[in-house]
DNA sequence: TTGAGATGTTATTATAAAAATTACATGTTG
DNA sequence: CAACATGTAATTTTTATAATAACATCTCAA
């Protein structure tokens, strides 16, 4: 399949309305800046909006975050737009008839459930503030 | 895209060579336990002998490890199985002509490389010795 | 009040990464 | 030599995702 770049552009979205720019944030203008179809900003942003991250009205392009970047945090919005999708996938279907099977994939998916609270707990360190900082360095000096 | 279980089967193999039954290990009765195609496991065995971890003579069916299970991590057979394939993907198309696009996409690449890290380091601490004593737990006591 | 322009939402199509499968060369052993 | 195994490349199928289309609904200003 494609890899999902749902977290990156859904983040890029965040960084977009975090801007502010003079020219209201449309789903057009948006797209444009992630090189993507209107519709599929749309579709992110209401998910962001339904996870209580921005709010927004139909009709009017007046999307702003809900509360302060500081408080926004990457795991936030991975649960958002990936919802219970984890990092790695255990192999669902084993042979049932080989005790082996189905027993190693169980193991292994409490090993993966380790990792992933491993990976969240990181991702709940990084927040929405600190991406823009790092963004904005990133502009002024080329690191 | 479907989802990689390349990780999840080439430890499932793991696990199957390290449980040593009384049948040679090959690639068809290893196949019949993952519930898939022979000539995949033999795809998995051929990554995982090219990266040292398993031995194995053509011809015969005497796939055994190079080393202890305790001296095996999680994160030697991801690196073996998904290369430099990381975790997450930033959107690496987005438009070059807005300054915001490429940058943030730049931004959020470098805080991925942090979670990447911190997953790995959790993989490294995983050894196939752990996997083999918890898979025999959940066996015995259904836990 | 009407029209331009925006979001909200569903459905369909295209893309791409992965597993499944095929085919056959090569090696081993009795 | 025959049966059976691995090694490997090529092709096909599967499937999660992004792209796209279509249209309802909402907002605001002329």
């Amino acid at each position: 399949m494609k890899y999902s770049t749902k977290l990156s552009d859904a983040l890029h979205i965040l960084v977009f309305l975090s801007l502010g720019t003079n020219q209201r944030p449309t789903s057009a203008r948006i797209a444009k800046s992630v090189k993507t179809h209107p519709a599929y900003i749309r579709q992110l942003m209401a998910v962001l909006k339904n996870a209580g991250i921005i709010s927004n009205t139909q009709g009017q392009a007046n999307a702003t975050l809900t509360r302060e970047p500081c408080e926004i945090t990457v795991f936030d919005v991975y649960r958002a737009v990936e919802g219970n999708k984890p990092l790695l996938h255990w192999d669902v279907d084993t042979n049932p008839e080989c005790g082996v099977g189905i027993y190693i994939q169980l193991t292994i998916a409490d090993f993966y459930q380790e990792i992933q609270e491993t990976a969240e707990k990181k991702m709940r360190s990084i927040t929405l503030q600190a991406i823009i900082e790092k963004y904005y360095s990133k502009l002024t000096r080329l690191d």
